[in-house]
DNA sequence: GTTTGTCGAGAGCACTGCTCTCGTTTCGTG
DNA sequence: CACGAAACGAGAGCAGTGCTCTCGACAAAC
């Protein structure tokens, strides 16, 4: 089943995901460059046609796994936390895992989060991916129902039809008030990375992931009361 | 003053800022093209560069220009509020007008606050452009302390020092936990436009502009308590 | 009226994504 | 085992990009 075909092939798709990635923390999304990675490969352009049919597959490829990394370290963010009932805390540790992960590869934050390339459409592929980071606060407003909790807050009308549909996918038993809490700690948390890492906040907020705290904490206290 | 030198400098250079604001819109900021330009204009890609030293200094150009007129369309939709004491409305208004700007000039708002394009930094010009839009929300809270209303929030320590530095900056006597709502609120509302318009709510929340509305309510809840 | 500086045209450089062809190598099957 | 199909890398080439340089034509300033 492992023919040294397969094996060359899987290990050459690799390397280019690694040097992709590479070139991606070093000059840029944007700057990545097919003829670039195959002159590290001492390859000929064309050659990398044989394992990405386009640059926008090679993109794809580096949105799930980025998708799945951020993922990964969001979820074990929030499982770091013991004290399972401390629903504040968990939000807390899931949020600061977020900033986190995204200072620390931000132009992978940019892949995911930053400008769509224009004429590219994600294609339904990367959605489990891209999901993965968000069922994390899921779970914590489905632990928080499952315990009892009521939340309250006005839920717009134009959002109610949305939520059922969403409650329904999810399995959750969380009330509309509490997907209504959770969607903008979402927002908040995702805008003030945003801005922080596209660099909105220079002479604005100098002293690094303030702003976020700020935004974190506020939603602690929205989420859980 | 007024040579025929001058006067068609001035149109040339009105006439690419034009062009490329139109190639933006058609195609994203990331394909605006020289040499698209230069056909458009029946001229050589090389006279572009009688007027713009780069792509990066008309990119630049766009960028104040847009600046401006999200400042301008704020700045209308909140001074339309004319009962001036419901802060609530000035802050529904104002977050309104943002999000309107921004769904109907989406590739302008990609080139704002979208990825920053690698290699390229803001030059100091943008500064008073940029911050235009955001007084608006200052100037709410700053009649908001003049008014005597007190907020209560918690203050991140970090945030302090950044929170003197503003005030001194604006010229306000809003508290911090006032301006710290305010940076909340901002950063939200943000998030949630981006999030909406980087097409990260497919199949999430299909009503246009129901995940805004609930963060702006939630939010004109925070700020006027 | 002569000089000075601006303008557009054109050629050219180094780069990009992508396509096509060609000889070689590996794999599955008769 | 042999043979055809499939996969592979190399190379040339196409159309496009930002940008630089030179050159002749024209307006502005002295």
């Amino acid at each position: 089943m492992t023919g040294m075909r397969e094996r060359a092939r899987a290990a050459t798709t690799a390397e280019i995901v690694r040097l992709a990635r590479a070139q991606m923390a070093a000059e840029g999304a944007a700057a990545l460059s097919l003829r670039a990675i195959a002159r590290d490969m001492d390859m000929v352009s064309s050659a990398i046609y044989r394992y990405f049919p386009s640059r926008d597959d090679l993109l794809t490829a580096l949105i799930i796994d980025s998708y799945d990394r951020l993922g990964a370290a969001v979820e074990a963010g929030e499982g770091a936390e013991r004290r399972r009932t401390d629903y504040r805390a968990r939000w807390r540790a899931a949020a600061h895992a977020l900033r986190s992960w995204a200072v620390e590869h931000p132009s992978e934050w940019a892949l995911l989060f930053g400008t769509p390339v224009p004429g590219y459409a994600a294609p339904p592929t990367t959605i489990p991916a891209a999901t993965r980071y968000t069922l994390v606060l899921v779970s914590i407003l489905t632990d928080m129902a499952a315990a009892g909790h009521v939340h309250r807050a006005s839920v717009p009308k134009t959002l109610r039809a949305d939520l059922d549909r969403l409650r329904d996918q999810l399995g959750t038993h969380a009330s509309d008030a509490a997907l209504a809490l959770g969607m903008s700690a979402w927002a908040a948390a995702m805008g003030a990375v945003n801005l922080e890492l596209f660099g909105h906040l220079h002479n604005v907020v100098n002293a690094p992931g303030a702003l976020f705290e700020a935004v974190v904490e506020q939603h602690a206290v929205l989420i859980t009361t």
